[in-house]
DNA sequence: TAGGTTCTCCTACGACTGTAGGAGAAAGGC
DNA sequence: GCCTTTCTCCTACAGTCGTAGGAGAACCTA
């Protein structure tokens, strides 16, 4: 279980947790977006099962709370994540980015950067 | 519920149906890939509840099997698919276009036909 | 028309998710 | 030391998902 599967949630939490580095259950809490923010013990729920999943470990403790920080690498998990649900549209990259520059998401300069870092992986090999 | 989110099965047996057109359970079945091929019986009832979802629906019957056809586009659940995935790596495409790229899954000639049609878009704005 | 084959429909079940309340321990303020 | 605030830990529950078996209807073939 090198790298678990991890829920939108589990997601969103880790992303608090990459974003400022280890922090307490309220921490985390209180940077989740406030439109549909969940229950302290719901955040506290997650971080346990993330703890079972070994994706967050507990570090210390501050007063009587816990802080926790990720074991898990940012770019692992989103790796992990892409590699799943692209499996599921046949592995074919290219309508996503069709749709990335449909919804102007993807800018020249951001295609231009890929095409170089592509380039200097080409020559490695 | 106009686009509801789809599981990862739901999505698998999506892609069977845009593929091909309307189908068959069985035809769906054999139509996914031999490993790890789920029962008969498994692809029916996510198919039931793509109906439930009206993702799909029943067009007609071949014999005593029904007949079942997509009501969402592919591109619209791609669509939803990505915006799930762009709010994983914090709404930002970038990092999305890396981690394709490092994992072999974005060619030289994908970028280069979206850096086209990119372009083919800047000027017409 | 009888018998095998193929489908449908119903039901179930365990794992995983999101959600959160309650009891009680621990810490902090005064 | 007592009271309030804050945390932890446990428990629960409903919804979704992947999974599939069983009963019986419908169809085809000889």
């Amino acid at each position: 279980m090198a790298l678990p599967r991890l829920s939108r949630l589990e997601l969103k939490i880790m992303e608090a947790l990459w974003g400022k580095g280890a922090s307490s259950v309220r921490e985390i809490q209180e940077r989740l977006p406030a439109d549909g923010r969940p229950a302290y013990t719901t955040v506290q729920t997650v971080l346990y099962r993330l703890e079972a999943k070994n994706a967050v470990r507990r570090t210390k403790k501050i007063g009587n709370a816990h802080i926790f920080e990720p074991v898990i690498s940012q770019s692992a998990a989103q790796r992990r994540f892409l590699d799943d649900l692209l499996a599921v549209f046949g592995g074919r990259a290219q309508p996503l980015i069709s749709h990335l520059i449909e919804s102007g998401q993807l800018t020249l300069a951001d295609i231009d950067e890929a095409r170089k870092s592509l380039r200097a992986l080409d020559k490695k090999e």
